[in-house]
DNA sequence: ATATAATATTTCGTATGCGAAATATTCGCT
DNA sequence: AGCGAATATTTCGCATACGAAATATTATAT
């Protein structure tokens, strides 16, 4: 007798979101960084240069969320914004002094974070989770309903 | 040449997650409900009687967080605080007036969004589906990380 | 019986998070 | 060339969302 699978996913997902960020809260206690300033620290130092708006894709955030993010995270010296040239519309993300020495260290400390939440799962169990992830997702995004 | 599963598990999740939150709006949007009030108002149509913290269990909320929901919906009728006298730290949530003509339709509205994740879907997909999430639900509470 | 611990909720300060509107710039059409 | 549409980002107002501290009440230990 359970509950209805749409009811069940939906908490699921919220459940799953919650510790989520729980977790990278705590990987990052000793800093002040908040989940999704690390989110950016992480992705900049994958790749030195990125758009907001690319920023806003890959985390799934409103442009209005991500400027916001950026206010903060420019004012304690962790990024900077740089116009472009090429197009003056653009603002480039680029890292800033406050990340001179520690980017590294944050990023291994994101990329543990991630690794850890597959830790101790086979090959046929990550495939699991990933293909109902993705199975959902494009359920979600193909119905117009 | 895939990007490492816990990275595209997490971002998966942020995705669905915003599509979820997007949809529910957008089922809302001639009421002024958000999708956090919708869901209160969903439970307290299957059971019209809930403490503060089974709302937010039932939600993966902080009680702070819910503490606000709950101001907002008793503000605008929806909702009313009763002191339980069995235990005077205890507050209940039930529904008040204006919910008297609406409250079904309300119900019926999320309902149908919930049914309207995994419509098209077979079972196996839908048994894929919820696995899926399970095991990663599971796997992010068993690590002590 | 009473101090102390535990529990339930609220309050507070701050950081997301969104959509709509504003701003600035570039594109497309003619 | 120039004007209206399209694009990128920011600003604004408001509603989450959290943890820590405050408040109120109940349970527990002695």
């Amino acid at each position: 007798m359970k509950k209805n699978p749409g009811a069940e996913i939906a908490s699921l997902i919220k459940e799953i979101n919650a510790v989520m960020n729980y977790r990278l809260r705590e990987a990052f206690k000793d800093s002040q960084l908040t989940p999704p300033q690390m989110m950016v620290i992480f992705m900049l130092a994958e790749e030195t240069q990125l758009k907001v708006s690319d920023i806003s894709k890959k985390m799934s955030l409103a442009n209005s969320t991500v400027s916001g993010i950026l206010d903060r995270l420019e004012s304690q010296g962790y990024i900077k914004r740089v116009r472009s040239n090429a197009d003056k519309r653009v603002v480039y993300i680029e890292p800033a002094e406050q990340l001179n020495d520690l980017h590294a260290f944050y990023h291994q400390t994101v990329a543990n974070f991630l690794a850890n939440i597959v830790e101790g799962a086979d090959e046929k169990q990550v495939n699991k989770m990933v293909d109902g992830l993705q199975t959902l997702r494009d359920f979600l995004k193909n119905d117009e309903g």
